[in-house]
DNA sequence: ATTCGTCCGTAACGAACGTTACGGTTCTGC
DNA sequence: GCAGAACCGTAACGTTCGTTACGGACGAAT
């Protein structure tokens, strides 16, 4: 862990090598566990010469396309000008339909089994830079939205890590480990539109400071 | 999906195949990815051929592993008889507590791991096993709870499985993706206790019924 | 004691795959 | 144009590992 994102990876990648890392996301998506070198060049119409002359070797083709995914994943900003309870909770519920997003596509779905399974092995983290570009960037982000809404008055809580903890867990659930196990978990744009509500208005319930206006906010359904 | 857990599985194991399937598990801690049928073999002090009659082929062993592990997992029962709201806050505290062990236990951890990294292959599901035997088993032994605590009038909610996934939220977060992904979280017996602690005391807030006595619980820390 | 079945230890086969090497082609700068 | 670099396609090498085969040891039953 050094500046950013947990090493920010040494050269900006050329357009070629940005697509040869966009068929290994690909590949890993359909082919899942069978993520040959020769797949991956047949599929980017280069040659293994030219995929160990770039990345080294298979791992760091597989750092190269985690990277090379987590750079895109840099979502919409959350300021917190004018913080009313109601934009404080339209910025929480686009924080968590954004995260639902990302943990149900299928390539983060396959980039996470890739890196769970490295992580198996000991060698080069890839769980690390997961965890650096997805958990806890989401963090990082979310962490001034629920400082502001304290200063504002709006959210009541002692640690803004253990806050946000506890919204991560209402929205996401048990959703990421049912994907990854293979679940045939459905998670379409209204269930991810409800569950982002729903755990944000949980999330309100437990930590919103009770004078900030409750009558936009209809009774946690479930 | 047939009778309790994904497929029974066929035949009790002699005490000599639960050693086997012992050493495999240990392995698995151990070696993590480089789990080979030669290692099984010298680790169980037992014959490859051995292996192949006894469970087929690899994929037989692992399933065979998984469905050994599951089977100890089943822990105590939780009747919902006498309930008051200290019968049932304890009653949720030692489920969140037993879940908080069992997915921070290496066992569960390379167990997980083996079966999200098979989940990427599309063969025989682990990760359906893993999740009938976790996820679900753990659902279906809270579900009857959670409705006792509802017609006692200590709870309230309209679906006893979105309910549940709520309290699941609450109590798991983001930990066994961290573990997953080799964050070393440190989960020991405090902060297992503390995190079901205030996970229940979270969920109380959200579902509880408010004549339900409040002066035991004191208020959610944070 | 002999025979049969179970199991151990080890060797061998074959496929998959990471890695390297090589000849031919395309692109770039002078 | 031309030299040199970069790159493509393919072949080849070596390792790992799943799987099978073989010979011998041990125990139970006849």
């Amino acid at each position: 862990m050094s500046s950013s994102t947990t090493d920010p990876g040494g050269d900006p990648l050329t357009t070629r090598q940005q697509a040869v890392l966009d068929a290994v996301l690909a590949l890993m998506v359909e082919e899942g566990d069978r993520l040959t070198m020769s797949a991956v060049a047949r599929r980017a119409n280069c040659s293994k010469e030219t995929l160990y002359k770039w990345f080294g070797d298979r791992d760091g083709l597989l750092t190269a396309t985690v990277r090379w995914q987590a750079a895109r994943v840099r979502a919409g900003r959350y300021d917190g000008q004018r913080l009313d309870i109601a934009a404080l909770r339209e910025s929480l519920i686009d924080f968590a339909a954004n995260w639902l997003g990302v943990i149900s596509s299928p390539t983060s779905i396959a980039l996470n089994r890739l890196a769970i399974g490295h992580a198996a092995s000991r060698k080069s983290n890839l769980g690390g830079i997961v965890l650096a570009n997805g958990r806890f960037a989401i963090g990082e982000r979310l962490r001034p939205v629920l400082e502001a809404g304290r200063e504002a008055g709006l959210l009541s809580f002692d640690d803004a890590e253990t806050a946000f903890r506890t919204f991560f867990g209402l929205v996401g659930r048990d959703v990421q480990i049912r994907l990854l196990l293979g679940d045939p978990l459905p998670m379409g744009r209204a269930e991810i539109a409800r569950d982002a509500e729903r755990a944000t208005d949980q999330f309100l319930a437990l930590h919103g400071r009770p004078e900030s206006s409750t009558e936009d906010r209809p009774a946690p359904k479930a």
